[in-house]
DNA sequence: AGACTTTTTTCGAGCCTCGAAAAAAGTGTG
DNA sequence: CACACTTTTTTCGAGGCTCGAAAAAAGTCT
């Protein structure tokens, strides 16, 4: 039930507004602002002149030196010493670090290796505690109160952004890293599921292209998407995850590395392709890590000839594209950002592709449907975590007024909601 | 991009607030209205004595005599003079409308049948303004102003509510009933898909069960579905419809009415269940229209004895089955409620339903999904009406603040948001 | 009849946003 | 170089809205 809104509450929204015209723009005038947001000039001035005083936001005059006429526009940013933030990065078989300061500039960073799948469970966590802990202490974040810590993985979380649920890198389920974290450090965490960081990073990338509506396929060991819609990302009610990649191709067909038959990522995911493109049994047992070199070489040998490579790449393409073809009965057809390691075999995709889903209800129009292929797959969830991270934070500064230096204990309540 | 917020957005809220507390409860005292939007009690004072001199409230001291001590409550509750809506609803060879008083009360009704298949397409149109100028016109509205004008129709409506794109029970598409409606009553109109105002009428008749998120399944001659999501319903980026009956089931599969391949609708609507039953090939041209008591005959057959026709409803079960996997695999289970002639038989359909949901991803805990059959379709859909063209009005007059006789023209802007 | 309880209204205070006017900080021009 | 002009930003009083405390209202209980 939405709740009664009171005065304060007010104050509160429109403080936000003014900082996520900062955190978009970089650099904005107040003019702009007001422009933006529809409210007045004396509000915004109001406002930014508190956000000044309390080391938020932060005048910045440099702009080039302003060739129109009349009273030059004084640039307001993100002051970075507001904060700093922290995102940790568990994938299979790495774990990174980042921690930025709160304009969004790059601190330091730390990446490592480690056999993620035999770790037991609680070196896993101390690993994870360790390399946070060198974050915090490390002499780069020069004061800058530690706000929030962001960390996403492979796999399932739920809903609340609380627990690794699931997840293909380790045996281990149902590890609650928020409250882990966040009684080690007394900083608020969320956990979070890398596909939908890797959309979160498109929307600030491109906003133009990705905007309302779009969908991030990841294509690699296993499939993963973040998905947008309405301009807000979408989450599972009870866990992280749009699984599409577990959406059922073929009723009882071939072996999933989840354990059930005729998953999409059973056809579509490394594991698959390798396992049809080398002539073994779609019943057969999923390898459990296939390296890129290897990936390259068959998507090599599938442009090179017509051979059981290039099948095994339509099978994929067929996969997905009733996949998606499902999907958008459901949603109606949405732009799609295709990233990681197979995106790169795309034009071996695409045909078989868009020839499913064009048999399908979602394929109305499915010429018009966009496919773009994002590379850089690493960078791309780097800058989704900081991003989540640093509207974290704005939303939790606007939200005491109080900057809250001294962390997380009572502000938690507020922000995990 | 969010907008600011001013302050006499502020009052619109606490506004709606008070009102749907009101639409809610039925009758609600002012204490009551406080403890639940959490505002103070001068502010609820202050807005209800608002809304009762405009009309839209009303004190209503008859309630039980209060064997509380203390100052007895007064109710408050929806002022029925306050405004009328009607609804008109459209499917296959029947076209109904009904009028409601502001507090929900039947006005009148009427119900006609029409060869919806053969009419031409002016004359379908001809028939819906027809039926809602009788409602307009009749003397049972005695004045109340006539604020919003609902449309359901069996098939696919565009997302803003403007228009019917498809529909199965007609060859005709794309038609903009809501500006042609507009232009005829200047009236504010919306077309909505059937199965979403089911599902919108299962959170008011139910709210304990069906409250955040639920699914309401149509099983009829085609698969329909309502899907409320975090407490909104649900609907797709361009259209109005979560068009699960058209998920890709097999691909390649049973030929489906909308001229595809392999929806679950060609294994689970009527006219599957009965080509099974009735031993054609899937290949074949489903048939137009299948009548209740022929459905009623499949199934009691299928009770009978283990012959085609339990197999068939055995295979709809198995469609159901795997889709609900795959929609729980995008968005987590939920309780599920059954509408329509065909859940009548899910006692046939449910053990391969339940058996082939276990065997997908979304199937984790496929012991505890619960499914409860909602009888009595068509009451379902007109109160589902009802409240979506109440709760528009709600919306109206709360934004507005003047209670606004004079209808539609520059309302509808802030309305069709 | 008077004490007690609970609901509702009243009233002054405190915020917040707004519009208008003033101040500030430049450019263009003779 | 002073002055007009332009645009941005701040200041200031007005008007709304919510809140808490106190008062008023409308019953029950003894």
């Amino acid at each position: 039930m939405t709740v009664g809104m009171r005065h304060d509450d007010l104050r509160r929204r429109n403080r936000a507004m003014v900082i996520a015209a900062a955190r978009r723009g970089g650099q904005v005038s107040r003019t702009e602002i007001a422009a933006i947001t529809g409210l007045s000039h004396s509000t915004i001035s109001a406002i930014s002149s508190d956000l000044i005083a309390e080391g938020i936001l932060l005048e910045t005059r440099q702009e080039p030196p302003a060739l129109k006429r009349g009273r030059p526009q004084v640039g307001l940013a993100l002051h970075p010493l507001a904060a700093c933030v922290v995102t940790l990065m568990l994938s299979l078989n790495s774990l990174a670090a980042v921690s930025l300061d709160y304009a969004g500039n790059l601190l330091e960073e730390e990446q490592r290796r480690l056999d993620t799948r035999a770790l037991p469970r609680d070196e896993l966590i101390a690993e994870c505690v360790a390399m946070l802990r060198r974050r915090l202490e490390h002499k780069a974040r020069e004061g800058r109160p530690v706000l929030r810590i962001v960390l996403a993985i492979q796999g399932i979380t739920d809903a609340q952004g609380r627990s690794m649920l699931w997840s293909p890198i380790t045996p281990h389920t149902d590890i609650p890293f928020a409250d882990l974290l966040e009684a080690e450090f007394s900083v608020p965490v969320t956990v979070e599921n890398d596909s939908n960081m890797m959309a979160e990073a498109l929307r600030w990338r491109d906003p133009q292209r990705y905007r309302d509506d779009f969908i991030a396929i990841l294509l690699s060991h296993g499939i993963g998407m973040g998905l947008v819609l309405k301009g807000a990302m979408f989450t599972g009610t009870h866990s992280s995850g749009v699984e599409f990649g577990h959406m059922v191709h073929r009723p009882d067909g071939a072996l999933c590395r989840c354990g059930r038959r005729g998953c999409i990522e059973a056809y579509a995911g490394s594991y698959a392709i390798w396992r049809n493109a080398s002539g073994h049994d779609e019943s057969e047992e999923p390898r459990g890590d296939i390296d890129e070199a290897e990936m390259r070489a068959l998507a090599d040998a599938a442009r090179a000839q017509d051979g059981p490579e290039r099948q095994a790449f339509r099978i994929a393409g067929e996969a997905l594209g009733f996949g998606l073809g499902s999907l958008f009965a459901l949603i109606d057809p949405a732009p799609v950002a295709l990233v990681g390691l197979n995106a790169a075999a795309f034009d071996l995709i695409e045909p078989a592709l868009r020839e499913a889903i064009a048999r399908t209800a979602g394929g109305h129009h499915s010429g018009s449907i966009s496919f773009s292929i994002e590379p850089d797959q690493i960078a791309l969830l780097r800058e989704g975590c900081a991003m989540r991270a640093l509207t974290h934070v704005d939303h939790q500064i606007f939200a005491s007024g109080r900057s809250g230096t001294e962390g997380a204990d009572r502000s938690q309540s507020s922000l995990m909601a």
